[in-house]
DNA sequence: TGAATATATTAAGGAATTGTTAAGTTGTGG
DNA sequence: CCACAACTTAACAATTCCTTAATATATTCA
């Protein structure tokens, strides 16, 4: 997963070893988390925090977890956020009851790390499936495929590395538009990777290399362009 | 779903809770649902309410689901129901055994109602559609026969091991599309299997030591695509 | 024009990803 | 129960890519 676009992720248990045990699971794969140890604190933090999956314990003190998810669907604004359950098996919780106040999965402890993050990439990944981003552009002779990370030039496939290919579709996808280095490092490294405003040079380099000249403008002073007549 | 297309699903397990789960779904995506706890028990409702997708426990009392399924079968008024297993992973059923007597799909316990809709969803989707299940493909000089599980290549026929297989044959029919290696697991080895990512890549070594180096392309940082002209 | 500034180019080191091999595991059929 | 094949994992090698830095070239403006 690409830093600059995390999710985010809350954790609901009354048990502190299970907390920290998906903590430091879903953030050494990149995820933003938050923890709650009951049913009241996981509405609290989830109207500040707004996370796109709660995991959440469904025997809790204070709240249990099937009160606490109605509550949470309820809000319009959290109410589609994604809710999985997790489950002791000897817990003799109703599926049916979970499922009707808009539980989305469940698991069954006891939590095996890999399967668990397994399901939440899988999750995260239809997610972002759905949305209808232009896969492929073209622009002149140029055919920009994002599907096959290549270039289409006059018939010759190109296949460009990724930190390239991406700067090309950006620019590509907004043509006659000039970036300067620093906001063409924020849309393609992302927000929180320094690396030096002169690495884009270099890349742009490469690309001219592979596709030609005449394509990338040069903007003295300012950054580069995509150039469409 | 509108009313006058309402499908007949009928469910079939030892466990109340379990059809309830099922039952309560199904009715709330829109289907007519009936429910059997036993074998003996299905064959009779099948045989007046004539559903047209079957849910059914691979382990019942009296008869269990593979016995059944033959049953219904060979029923001549029943025979093209759509019959899908509901498996525990622990459970022996060897899937040999439910696919000769004409299951169609199975399904391993914990269920998970929003992906069961979706299956049963899509299986009444692909009907109306007309179903075209292509047992063949081929690209350029590589043809893939999925009933034999073999490759020809000009002429030479390569019997490939399931996974090999199923990697190839899943690239191939979505030729130049690049999969990152957690796409391939879930589409490959399954949306609830949890092996390492890098195990694609010794399966990827594996195809390409048998039909040759240039049909499979890595594109470093994003994954492996089937590459064709 | 010449100094200052910005970009282009190249090369090299390090980081990250993939390739490859081999050993351990599991499952199957004889 | 053994032998074999398939699958998975782990370890290490090879490769590619990314970043930096250094130098060259180009542009701007006094």
């Amino acid at each position: 997963m690409s830093k600059n676009d995390k999710h985010k992720v809350l954790v609901v248990d009354d048990e502190d070893s299970i907390l920290e045990l998906l903590t430091y699971n879903l953030e050494k794969e990149g995820y933003i988390v938050e923890a709650a140890s009951d049913g009241l604190e996981a509405v609290e933090i989830a109207k500040n925090f707004k996370p796109e999956v709660i995991l959440m314990d469904i025997m809790m003190p204070n709240q249990d977890g099937v009160e606490t998810c109605r509550q949470i669907k309820e809000d319009k604004d959290l109410g589609d956020v994604f809710v999985i359950f997790l489950t002791a098996r000897s817990e003799e919780y109703s599926e049916i009851a979970a499922f009707e106040v808009g539980a989305d999965d469940y698991i069954t402890k006891p939590i095996k790390p890999r399967a668990l993050m397994s399901r939440i990439n899988a999750y995260f990944r239809r997610e972002s499936k759905g949305k209808t981003t232009v896969e492929q552009i073209s622009s002149g002779d140029l055919i920009i495929d994002k599907t096959s990370y290549t270039v289409k030039l006059q018939g010759e496939e190109i296949v460009l590395p990724k930190k390239e290919f991406e700067l090309l579709y950006f620019l590509v996808k907004n043509p006659n538009k000039v970036f300067n280095r620093d906001e063409l490092l924020q849309n393609i490294w992302g927000t929180d990777v320094y690396v030096l405003a002169r690495t884009v040079d270099v890349h742009i380099r490469k690309i001219r290399e592979k596709i030609g000249d005449q394509y990338i403008t040069t903007v003295k002073g300012v950054g580069y362009k995509f150039s469409v007549d």
